[in-house]
DNA sequence: AATTTTCATTTGTCAGACAATTAAACGTCT
DNA sequence: AGACGTTTAATTGTCTGACAAATGAAAATT
């Protein structure tokens, strides 16, 4: 591994993305003991807080773990879903608010996604999923639920919906759009009466699921991704009225 | 912004989570100038070296940007789609490499979620995007084209039916599934004959696009899935088979 | 008034030191 | 010999102080 160096500012970051290749390309496999900080310092000609600054760059990443003591050091990191799951979410989070992304195009996105995975959740929902998704439709039906409360397992009922499928890389994929949109849905706060609906569609759905009927489960997200994004128009041209009144 | 000092390990992971938190609650909104590094050393009461630890654990996830000299500092990052693709590129790969996901599973998601953009990409297409299409057509069928091009050119060809949406959440969730897989793909060595099939799908489905045709899209999108699993499955048997011969 | 110079501020890097942690090596006692 | 405590070496975590490099603002000069 080698770095450039012509262009002498950011030492730290060259470092990192010589290592981060590494492991990218397989030379440094999973549970790969690195060298110690100071021999990384003494083979790459720099100090050993820049070498440190480009190890927490990679930790940051998940990249690495460390561990202090005798047999200690820096490990190349088993990349889990679980802990993608995390960045996924955290990094879509923040594309949605920094970039003006509409409601609409975020929800176009997330319920396109979702319907990918119907029919496989269709084809291979377990006995758990089904419970899950029962189970939060139930909890989405008592009155005192807070609006935050309804959002956290209105998300919980999709992410099971989502889990059905059996795929792990699509429930990665969909961890951000999902999570991600919670917040934007925060923001449109659900009276009773458009609660009641959406469970309702949410009962359809899992009915269809249980049945393996692939098409009525589209069928049923759809009309959810139709109502979810008219609930949102009307919420945002009542706050434009406010606007022009005061 | 606080951190714990009851638990004396790991300053620099506390005060990045803080510094995080904060941005992605909006208390510090984009261009945000932070404090010095030295400012933030006595905020903190930590010292400088494990601030900049710090910092650069937020470089690494692009929340901030930083500049030398007299007006320089840590700035807020506007996090674009652009840098965000990167990261999701490099995650999904690592997640596909380290955790023995088959080849069948990262296929079926990827063309899950192409065949949930292809409606709305039959709707929006523009006339870019059908010339993109049709020059990687072009490309693929150059006879001396190396495999490694071949599989380039066949990622720029879905990117190209992804990006038609005119959604940059679903370009961004599907540019790592699809980016992911290229290394994939090229364990898969195409024949003449297999890419000769492969390049008449595309043709296929670019038609669909530009008719608007999104049943079609949808139907030869699933053709291509269909053909590119059993490809991979001859591969597999090809090899296991030569593998007991040994 | 325009240009050059100086200067203060800030990040980037370095050297050296000590604390905390950890497992292995070592010694001691039964 | 084996079990158990002790020492020790290696490694990361943190701190202090220093200097270099960049950069914009202020001051001096033409």
């Amino acid at each position: 591994m080698k770095i450039d160096p012509t262009t002498p500012a950011d030492l730290s970051q060259q470092i990192a993305k010589a290592i981060r290749d590494a492991i990218i390309s397989g030379a440094l496999p999973v549970d790969e003991r690195l060298p110690s900080e100071a021999e990384l310092a003494d083979q790459f000609s720099v100090s050993r807080p820049t070498v440190r600054e480009a190890l927490k760059r990679l930790a940051a990443q998940s990249l690495i773990r460390t561990q202090r003591g005798a047999t200690g050091g820096a490990f190349v990191n088993r990349l889990r879903f679980e802990d993608a799951y995390g960045q996924q979410i955290t990094t879509s989070t923040l594309l949605l608010s920094m970039n003006d992304v509409s409601f609409a195009t975020a929800c176009e996105a997330r319920y396109a996604l979702e319907r990918a995975c119907a029919p496989l959740s269709a084809a291979r929902r377990s006995a758990d999923h089904l419970a899950t998704m029962r189970a939060e439709i139930h909890r989405q039906e008592q009155p005192g639920l807070t609006d935050e409360a309804f959002c956290a397992s209105d998300v919980a009922f999709h992410r099971a919906l989502v889990d059905a499928a059996g795929n792990p890389v699509l429930s990665y994929q969909l961890a951000g759009a999902v999570e991600a949109m919670q917040p934007l849905m925060n923001m449109i706060t659900f009276t009773a009466r458009s609660r009641e609906m959406i469970i309702g569609l949410h009962g359809d759905i899992a009915d269809a699921i249980t049945e393996q009927d692939a098409a009525n489960a589209d069928k049923h997200l759809a009309a959810l991704a139709n109502y979810t994004q008219e609930l949102a128009r009307n919420v945002i041209a009542r706050r434009n009225m406010r606007k022009g009144a005061e």
